[in-house]
DNA sequence: GTAGATCTTAGAGCCGACTCTAAGTCAAAC
DNA sequence: GTTTGACTTAGAGTCGGCTCTAAGATCTAC
């Protein structure tokens, strides 16, 4: 129905036109985005749906590649979902261990933090440390 | 007391030799490392330490320019505490957006794996999906 | 009908973080 | 005493992911 422009699309994802077109050559879009009147790109809430995919999987460290790999496995239809399912446990076990590094470094500055409040007086505790 | 050349230091970290050069000319040491008899290097178990920490830093996604400023910090000895803590809690709080990130990233897989794993029969529950 | 915004393309440029090359030094092993 | 291999330097190259430029077409409002 709506069908949006380029600049209508970069103020709700808050990917530049630039960027927009950027993965639409690099393949990343799952349709071919219609054309309005002067060659201009319409896109459709789908469009935008997948973009919206694209860009959480693209904050949690997946490349491009990948990404694109995905998408061609959609865009070529039923018949790849073991494929695809192995694409995403893959991609999953990544983020799992990225979320164990956030933590472990979590770790680590929090007991900075707390190291530096107490040497400020901003704490009551005083811990030591080596750093 | 040991002292590591950059080739053990390397297996060590698990920074390449190149890695460990380039990380010390970004002036990500605390300390200058040493030099042995022939102008090598030689890290000590504190330096190494502090690898550690810029490792982690780094993992987390610290850019080099922060973790060169923390540096600074450190090396300029006491008195500058309160920028250290800004700087730790800063990077603490992007940590915590990233985790959050990758938690609504994970959700989204988890379901996709969930409906891919449904449609190959891998489960008894069906559920429908749009993509 | 013209000014200004928004779009089109192909392709160049940039940035962060490495990664590698080339030319050379040096110590230890054979 | 020469080969091997780990080291030294400065600086160039690579890669991923944008980001921007230039030149031009088109729509919208006045």
């Amino acid at each position: 129905m709506s069908g949006l422009s380029i600049g209508q699309v970069a103020e709700r994802t808050g990917l530049s036109t630039h960027t927009l077109r950027f993965y639409e050559r690099e393949g990343l879009l799952a349709q071919p985005v219609r054309r309005g009147s002067a060659g201009h790109r319409v896109y459709s809430e789908d469009d935008v749906d997948w973009l919206g995919v694209c860009i959480r999987l693209r904050a949690s460290g997946m490349p491009l590649t990948d990404i694109r790999r995905y998408t061609d496995l959609v865009r070529a239809g039923q018949g790849n979902e073991a494929e695809r399912l192995e694409v995403l446990r893959r991609h999953r076990e990544r983020v799992l261990a990225q979320m164990h590094e956030l933590d472990e470094c979590l770790k680590l500055i929090t007991h900075k933090v707390g190291v530096y409040e107490s040497r400020l007086g901003l704490r009551d505790d005083v811990v030591e440390c080596v750093q």
